[in-house]
RNA sequence: CCGGGUGUAGCGCAGUUUGGUAGCGCGCUUGACUGGGGGUCAAGAGGCCGCAGGUUCAAGUCCUGUCACUCGGACCA
């Protein structure tokens, strides 16, 4: 790769850890796009069709809970987006603000859309009238803008794509059961179809969206050790109906007002597979969203019948997964090297060789094992091998979360494990104050990712601060 | 917002200290041989040295200004 020089040449001037994660997101980042134009990100088409995929699934998953998909503008008047008074406050440092029309300077200002809250509600307001018009459970996707100071590929870009759900309810337990059923659908997809391992749990009060009253989130843990927020599920309760009067006549005929909730995902899930999965040689790539599933590479191609096989083969794989097959005159080893850095599931190579044997040799990326099977039955061969590749990247990756999960009692503890071991999960106890979680970051480096929703503190447990009785038990770990 | 760094061929860089014909690697083009891990050889194309002033017989190199990009810190999907 060309960029290889730059990157060896930056490396020696930067530490370690920085070293580290520059040779993993930059150099993989940039084979299926950048962020360059004033920050925002300029996707290629390998990784765009990355996305494509994983919107193909995550919609489909979204209308069989029952959601319907919508468009609202991507401007916002600045007085509708003042109306909720957390949510101006936790937005308005990054939101990015149109002042002109042409020539003319506007009345009031728009702000491009940082999250649609704001304008989902207004609909709410204009359309639900009696319990009858609820639930509504809407999803866009569209893009949205939050000018950050800093950027990285992938991970953070001022434009970024994403899908927001929106949903209103007329009980507070419907919306809570939503928001957890959203966050269900996300864990899903990401253990199963992007092999990553998740941790769902809540945040905590200083890390909740503006606005809401509970966020739940699942962090991914990327092999470096750092944490990574793959997707949020939030519960607003009624506050924002109530700033922006959204009320329903309940069956005897009394106002009340409902509850909402919202939930997204981004072009980060794209960041995560990079920076969870990839490895020396380039990316890897879980087969449900690979643009390519299995690339075939012909040997030897000048050689009578070799073309003539590869492409028979290619058609008959056609039908069963993502197929490409690379004909070009490029060597057979620029191309191996080419399609692993692309982090391609499955290569299958075919020589005159094999194909007087009435064989192929067939290749897996995640961990580089060759296997001779036979034509004939490479067919049923095929998805066997990707459902092979998805468990093995979800198990190595399971493999390093656990390796880096570290269960602390004290502050020293978690400086000693951190030291010895590197960056990772640190599960402890927490009374729940803010200071102490301040002061737990100052002293530590790790910053509280989430409350775990699957255990409580045992009898006796103190916070790993302070000392007092804990309440919950939390995941720490930096963040990216 | 604070503090660093860099602008020279498509990409990555050297050349700047000490002013004197514009260089290297990769990529690209053409052809030949090759082909089971980025293969070999040959011949080519490609530059307003970020921009604007200044000093000088002479500026990529020195001076002044300016623009752009980038990295780290603090804040964030």
């Amino acid at each position: 790769m060309a960029d290889m020089n730059k990157m060896v040449n930056d490396i020696t001037s930067m530490d370690e850890d920085f070293a580290k994660w520059y040779t993993d997101i930059v150099k993989k980042a940039e084979l299926i796009g950048y962020t360059s134009v004033k920050g925002c990100m300029v996707i290629r088409p390998y990784g765009y069709a990355i996305w494509e995929n994983i919107q193909r699934i995550l919609d489909n998953a979204f209308k069989a809970t029952g959601h319907e998909n919508v468009n609202m503008p991507m401007f916002i008047p600045e007085s509708l987006l003042q109306k909720e008074k957390d949510h101006v406050e936790g937005f308005a440092p990054e939101v990015a603000w149109v002042t002109y029309g042409g020539s003319e300077k506007l009345e009031e200002r728009l702000c491009v859309r940082p999250t649609s809250e704001t304008l989902f509600c207004e609909h709410y307001a204009n359309i639900i009238q009696s319990y009858r018009d609820l639930p509504k459970k809407y999803n866009q996707w569209v893009s949205v803008v939050r000018w950050e100071k800093t950027t990285r590929p992938f991970l953070r870009s001022r434009e970024f794509l994403w899908q927001e759900g929106h949903t209103i309810h007329a009980t507070a337990e419907e919306a809570i059961a939503e928001t957890e059923q959203m966050l269900n659908v996300y864990a899903d997809f990401c253990e199963n179809s992007l092999a990553i391992p998740v941790v769902k749990g809540r945040k905590t009060d200083s890390d909740k969206f503006a606005g809401a009253e509970a966020t739940y989130a699942i962090e991914a843990l990327m092999h470096d050790g750092k944490a990574l927020q793959a997707g949020t599920s939030h519960y607003f309760g009624d506050g924002f109906a109530k700033a922006f009067n959204i009320q329903y006549s309940d069956r005897r005929n009394q106002k009340k007002y409902p509850h909402q909730t919202s939930w997204g995902m981004t072009t980060r899930l794209i960041g995560a597979i990079i920076m969870t999965h990839g490895d020396d040689n380039g990316l890897v790539l879980p087969p449900d969203v690979a643009p390519i599933q299995a690339v075939i590479i012909p040997i030897a191609q000048h050689k009578a019948g070799v073309p003539e096989k590869a492409a028979e083969v290619a058609e008959q794989l056609k039908s069963i997964a993502r197929v490409k097959l690379d004909d070009t005159d490029n060597s057979p080893g620029w191309k191996f090297s080419e399609y692993e850095m692309k982090g391609v599931p499955v290569r299958i190579e075919l020589g005159p060789r094999d194909i007087e044997q009435g064989q192929c040799v067939v290749v897996t990326r995640h961990n580089r094992e060759k296997t001779i099977v036979q034509l004939d039955e490479l067919a049923d061969v095929l998805p066997k091998k990707l459902q092979e590749v998805r468990d093995g990247m979800f198990q190595k990756a399971l493999q390093n979360r656990e390796q880096h999960t570290y269960r602390c009692k004290t502050m020293d503890e978690i400086n000693a494990k951190l030291a010895e071991l590197g960056d990772g999960f640190v599960l402890a106890p927490w009374c729940e104050s803010e200071e102490c979680e301040d002061t737990v970051k100052e002293q530590t480096g790790v910053g509280s990712r989430c409350i775990s929703m699957t255990e409580d503190p045992a009898d006796g447990d103190v916070c790993v601060c302070c000392g007092k009785p804990a309440k919950k038990i939390v995941y720490w770990g930096k963040a990216y």
